[in-house]
DNA sequence: CCTATATCAGGTAAACTGAGATGA
DNA sequence: CTCATCTCAGTTAACCTGATATAG
């Protein structure tokens, strides 16, 4: 019996150890693990609002709020009323923002190579497929 | 071309997913999320110190010296010093603890039913062997 | 009127850095 | 002396709750 520990734990286990080397390799720029994954969102659905990106989180708005408030100090967002909606907040990356994700965006990529290194190709699509359907399953 | 996002971004979002979700599991109770993994981890190895806690969680002494800090304020765990290192403290359940987990271990196993429902009992061992594979490579 | 969004204020848990004491 | 461990002090990021204004 070797009493082995909850998925649940080894999904945690599995997080903080990518978050632990994703921090490694944004500490020199002054961007947290977190930010870098908000920007990541913004590069791939380029018209959010704050809203949306708290429903994307699992977090509450206010919380997104300091994270976007963080980086537009930064500089490396902006935001502008959408035309559509003049209560929403339309965020955009900014040329710095796209600039900074062109420079680390590799380097998270040689991250998630060696994380996958020892898995082949069908594998790690069935690990993909594997953590979607759990993350729907919590829906 | 779907562009699918990085395994260590869905990773991050089935952490964030399954963290809501446990914590209102644990809400009422006062115990954070995090601290119910150290005590899950304590029931596990029932004999660690602060820095072994802090090893296997990924974070420096002092973090881990907070969580510790707040289980034993609350009485679930106790600490003494280690016969054979005076300069160790051996953290260990109070019969508290103990009953703590007795009473919601059940239902953080429901949530993890819950997570894995649609998956069989081969995509079980499966998705477990990734997601471990993925932590050592990382290590 | 109700809902979604944004914002302000304040609080907490949980990480960090840095410095220091002490036993093996 | 060195190293690991624990501890203290202070800081920060990132959540939370609650309240408020406003557009649709």
């Amino acid at each position: 019996m070797t009493d082995a520990p909850l998925l649940l734990y080894v999904v945690k286990q599995l997080e903080l150890a990518t978050r632990a080397r994703l921090d490694a390799v944004l500490k020199e720029s002054g961007v947290t693990a977190l930010q870098y994954t908000a920007l990541s969102v913004l590069e791939r659905r380029p018209t959010m609002s704050a809203a949306d990106l708290a429903r994307a989180s699992f977090v509450r708005a206010q919380s997104a709020a300091d994270l976007i408030g963080a980086l537009e100090r930064r500089g490396l967002i902006e935001r502008s009323i959408d035309p559509d909606n003049r209560r929403r907040m339309l965020i955009s990356l900014t040329t710095e923002g796209r600039a900074f994700l062109d420079a680390y965006d590799p380097r998270v990529e040689e991250l998630e190579e060696q994380m996958l290194a020892e898995l082949g190709p069908e594998d790690r699509e069935s690990f993909r497929t594997f953590l979607d359907t759990a993350r729907r399953a919590l829906s």
